[in-house]
DNA sequence: TATGAATGAGGGTTCATTCAT
DNA sequence: TATGAATGAACCCTCATTCAT
């Protein structure tokens, strides 16, 4: 009892703790997205975040390291459940279109901390390398087998798996850039972007009997 | 006479100050893609460039009109010659091919103006806007008629136009983007990629006979 | 019976709270002598106390009263017995001997702490203050009287007896700073050093019959 | 003639910038003497030195940078004339007495920067260093050949050479000491120190006729 | 026009101290 | 009473920009 009362204190406070943390998050997420990682300021962070300046360095080691925690976080809510493993019992398109709409919704959902961190992540080269690791290659040795397998099968043509893997995310990536740019048509219908896209990727631009004639 | 040797004089100082203005962009586009738009220091440039810090501001109003500058000039080496004109005159796949030939080349020429100004783009709205307009609107209002084009002519699917020359924009930019990321197979194999990208985007990854049986 | 129980209980707190004072300021010893008053932190302290930072200020008011309280500890030592009383029985020269050897070895046994007191004091009035009268006064307003009583015994040459004794006290302090200097034949060869001395301050350097022809 | 100008103009802003280092150095021992270098803070030293914050910087790495600076101002100083090179000549006496007014008077004149300098001095090892090697190394390596060649000329007592000088060098030592602590009667007599020290030195305490009978 | 030293606002960070638990 | 997280004032230092020469 007495235990379960101290327990609950810990707990307490432990949740304290953690909802700060959550909230310097939320707020260095938004600084940076607004301003940019380098003209966001300490200051303006722990004010949105109703934290003093001095609060936040008993979270954080430093101003990078906010962006670290960032980082840390997306590929944290990367790894939620929806990462549909039923992938071979679907026939590749809809695979494709399935696994286009949840990056496509994971986009959306991270679209302010993805501003937040992608900029800096161009120009510095730890986060470059985190981020090269922890998306690029780790979808790519995803889908180079996933290729592979439909090769074998028949479903998919004998295509250069490798560049053609890259084809593919740098769609994922220029998509992302092209939103973050703010180009309309493509924020405007964002939900048929997985299906437009899959299709042109699967039948290609050709005419409908290109190959055949 | 008087005045051709007045003119001369004229334009050797201009031409000085003409090389004077090409070293300080050369300078500022190795420090900002070195090491990013707020890192780089007017001091750095400066020295890099082999003139004075308060030389700079009789060239360019602040730091920020550097990157502005840096932008103009990359704008104007995009509109150098060899822009492919006798589109028409090609059949489709051999046109795109030699479009993204010419991107690719565009790009690997221009990679380091592009580290420096990219990061700062995706952050400033001004610079997000200028080029947003310069690349992706400017290509779009291209390549969308050209599609268009080409289905009448029944060269292409009757596909979503904008949706899908927006795909093909993403494929630009994702590789650019994979690239500045260090991608080992894209930049190992850069020569390969337009044959292989427009392959794939004109026969598509379905297996031969699926559009046609 | 009942009052002796509560007695011990509250004795027993006492010398709880007792030892951690001592603790904290073994701590503050510790670091102040490392790294100097102003570069030791609250946090050092109290981790090489074991005690959290807040506990501190429940014995001290704050970062300087620790200073102040190590001063008080070095003047409790030093009132610690051998202080020698039996001065008026010994011979001037073995008695100074004694005294300097007594010096001696309260340097060496408080070296830590004066390393901790010392600098701050240098700078700060009020230390300036405590450490001149606890030390160097009390002292002189010993030594001044003695010296007077052996020149009136025709022990001592008539010398100016304020001057002298001040020289005599410089020998102290000086030999201290140049232990916490590190010097080396001074470190080496500590124990020689009041006899030493001594001589050197009864028979001077002059030669042998100097006086006395 | 027009390079005299020119150089006229150089020695002019060479001649301001020298004198801005030197208002600096200034500003930095008296701040430094009156607060100590922890509490010094540059905002005071810039506005006694009539700069700007940053300009500081222009002539110095960092705070700790100033200090050494004063540092090396002091041996500069140090190292003017009147450095007494006909040791021989004279008889020990009176080169003993003329070397303790030497150095009182220095002490006198640099008070100052001594106050600045000290205190972090036995904090810093990198400071307690170079004071340790400038001052009392070189200045043993004077004596100590000194006393040995007295010593041979019998001049001066067998005494043990090493001990001995760092007692003499001890009394400079704590005689400095004593008059930062402010000490009455040693500041008011200063001008007799020198003799009444060396007298104590050469004639010792005990009675006249104490060596001979 | 080129120079480069002076400027000073601004911001990241530290850390003594407080106080709710 | 002990704890240790929160606080926020304080300060060093950077660096874009200015301007006298």
């Amino acid at each position: 009892m007495d235990e379960s009362g101290q327990d609950q204190a810990m707990s307490r406070r432990d949740r304290l703790k953690q909802e700060r943390e959550e909230r310097i998050l939320d707020a260095a997420t938004a600084v940076f997205a607004r301003k940019g990682f380098h003209k966001a300021t300490i200051r303006e962070i722990s004010e949105l975040a109703d934290v003093a300046d001095g609060t936040i360095y008993n979270y954080f080691d430093n101003k990078f390291d906010l962006l670290i925690g960032l980082f840390a976080r997306l590929a944290e809510l990367e790894r939620l459940p929806g990462e549909l493993g039923q992938a071979a019992a679907m026939d590749a398109r809809s695979f494709m279109i399935a696994a286009f709409q949840h990056r496509m919704d994971r986009i959306r959902q991270n679209e302010e901390m993805l501003r937040a961190v992608l900029p800096e992540m161009l120009v510095n080269p730890d986060l470059r390398e985190r981020f090269y690791r922890q998306y690029v290659l780790r979808i790519a040795s995803i889908l180079e087998p996933y290729v592979r397998l439909q090769i074998g099968r028949g479903q998919m043509r004998p295509v250069d798996v490798p560049l053609t893997v890259r084809t593919v995310q740098s769609i994922f990536v220029g998509i992302l850039l092209l939103r973050i740019l703010g180009d309309e048509p493509l924020c405007a219908r964002w939900e048929e972007l997985p299906e437009t896209v899959v299709n042109l990727l699967f039948d290609g631009l050709g005419p409908a009997d290109g190959g055949g004639a």
